[in-house]
DNA sequence: TACTGCATATATCGGTTTGATATAAGATGG
DNA sequence: CCATCTTATATCAAACCGATATATGCAGTA
């Protein structure tokens, strides 16, 4: 979902600055599927007050720089809800993490499994933090969608303590031979080996 | 991962053209977990190549246009290896479907059902697919995260089915009300109840 | 037969996103 | 007293994304 649909989610229900609005995209349970940065929300504000799906004005703070609180119209609140109606386009996911696993054949043992403990210990953390939370979320959709993200992170979890053993084990064949196998494949044309 | 490091990758067991290395990773199980088009896979060999990381030749084809086929070199394997060794980002992960769900009390209950089902069905094929090509997954690596991949799906789906009736229900307390709830937390600042 | 659409193959372009950085001042803590 | 964190807005270069252009062969179909 673009930054400017994101912005007007976190408008609907209060009126916020564009640094509240990336305090609160930045906590749970926004964060685990949805990131944006500063880079990002300003410009989409900006823009968004142009084409009059929000209004603001500039707060004077004492101590303190101004802020530019801004509010849905009814024009933004239609224009969201448009937004949400359309087809969902798919999921992007990029995780340099299983990036590296999956080369792992290249790397030294003792460093995957150093990078597999700590992304245990992530996990765990997470967890954690949002067992803590969970008394917080109240709203029926936003309690399904937290329910769902912790069931991604402990099944990931649990995978990892129940596989970490597979990757223990002395390494496969030699390089050069499987090197060879792949060759003839290719060359062969019979199987399409993944990467 | 940047795109770069990505062709080295898919370089690294054999030579390949951009077109090849944007075929392989739009399918399993890297689209998985990586993305990429080819607007950022030709400037990045184009730029690898300047670098001296790769190398590679056209071949002519009959009737077909030109390959522009690539392979590592030692440097650009090396680089590789750096790249992997490096502490890996975090994931980033960008759900339109999950953003729709958490907004979904603004939406008619028929089509979130009807969005559940589609991302039901959606995930039972993508899980079909993969168990046709499973067998052909042998490397070690590969198989590790090709059965963590699988196990996301099989868990996301199994939480779809069994939590569906929730959203079935008639939707909680009236809007206004809820709403007013949440401005009165906002402002007593007792509790920071999520967007 | 001609038409339609898909696969092969490379490339560019505009708009968006990312990540780092600049600016400024009060609060916190060792 | 100094370093670091939090509040607050903003910009910029580099990277990325999605659509489109170009060209040809091949398979299916009306």
């Amino acid at each position: 979902m673009d930054t400017r649909t994101l912005c007007l989610a976190a408008l609907l229900r209060r009126e916020s600055s564009g640094y509240e609005i990336k305090k609160r995209l930045d906590e749970p349970p926004f964060c685990h599927f949805q990131d944006t940065g500063f880079g990002s929300i300003y410009p989409a504000l900006t823009r968004l007050a142009n084409e009059g799906l929000i209004e603001g004005e500039a707060h004077q703070q004492e101590k303190r720089p101004d802020k530019k609180v801004f509010n849905l119209t009814e024009a933004g609140r239609t224009h969201l809800i448009d937004a949400l109606m359309q087809p969902p386009g798919p999921d992007r996911f990029r995780s340099d993490f299983l990036f590296c696993l999956f080369m792992s054949d290249l790397l030294p043992r003792q460093h995957v499994l150093r990078l597999v403990d700590q992304r245990i210990a992530s996990l765990e953390q997470v967890i954690r933090e949002m067992e803590e939370c969970a008394d917080k979320v109240t709203r029926r959709a936003g309690r399904f969608v937290f329910d769902l993200g912790y069931s991604f992170y402990a099944n990931e979890r649990a995978f990892l303590i129940n596989n970490r053993h597979r990757l223990e084990e002395e390494t496969e064949e030699p390089r050069t031979e499987a090197e060879e196998a792949e060759r003839h494949d290719y060359h062969s044309h019979t199987a399409g080996s993944p990467l």
